[in-house]
DNA sequence: GCCAACGTTGGC
DNA sequence: GCCAACGTTGGC
C-alpha cells in the first residue's frame, strides 16, 4: 500500500466538494509523471492527502483513498473540454484517471505549517522548485501527516 | 502580477 | 538528440 499526495485548487474542485460527492474521477492531469503514478502505481485503498493549492490557504485539507483501477480520463475526447487533447484516440488513450473516495476533511495543515515541521521537510511537495500535482508520500511522512492532524486514517 | 522552476515543443 | 523558446504551475 502506498500513500499519494494530490493538488487540487479549491475553486476547480476542493475537499468540500469531495464531502459532497464522496467519490470523484480525478480528471484533468496532464502530466506524464503524475500520469504514470495513478496507471502504473495506484491501487484500491492506496492513502491520499487532498491538498489545496493556488488558493489564499494552501495546504492539506482532507484524507481520501484511491476507490478504482487507472482507465482512461473521458476529458481528452471532449472537443467541448479545456482538457481536449486531440492526439488522443478511444483506441489508445494518452490519459488515465483513478477515482478518489473521501475519507474524511480534516482541519487544514496549511503548508507554512508544513514547512515549519521538521518531519515533514523530505516531503516532495515541500522541495523548491516542485510542480508536480501527483506526489508519492512515504510512510514516515504519513504518520508525521497524521500526528499533525491529530487524526488517523 | 511577478517570477522561479520545470515540462513541452519544434527547428535543426 | 540537442537546446532555445515558449507555456504552465503555484507560492508569494
Amino acid at each position: 500500500m502506498s500513500c499519494w499526495l494530490m493538488k487540487s485548487e479549491p475553486e476547480e474542485f476542493s475537499i468540500d466538494d469531495l464531502v459532497r460527492d464522496k467519490k470523484v474521477p480525478w480528471f484533468g492531469v496532464r502530466n506524464y509523471l503524475a500520469r504514470n503514478y495513478m496507471r502504473d502505481q495506484m491501487k484500491v485503498g492506496d492513502e491520499v492527502l487532498f491538498y489545496h493549492s493556488s488558493c489564499p490557504e494552501p495546504g492539506i485539507a482532507g484524507l481520501a483513498r484511491v476507490s478504482s483501477a487507472a482507465y482512461p480520463d473521458e476529458t481528452q475526447f471532449d472537443k467541448k473540454s479545456k482538457y481536449f487533447d486531440e492526439k488522443s484516440t478511444r483506441e489508445n488513450p494518452r490519459w488515465m484517471l483513478v477515482d478518489v473516495a473521501l475519507v474524511k476533511k480534516t482541519k487544514l495543515l496549511s503548508l507554512a505549517d508544513m514547512r515549519e515541521a521538521k518531519s515533514l521537510e523530505s516531503m516532495i511537495v515541500l522541495q523548491k522548485g516542485n510542480r508536480l500535482s501527483i506526489t508519492p508520500v512515504t510512510p514516515a511522512e504519513l504518520k508525521a501527516v497524521l500526528k499533525l492532524l491529530g487524526t488517523t486514517f
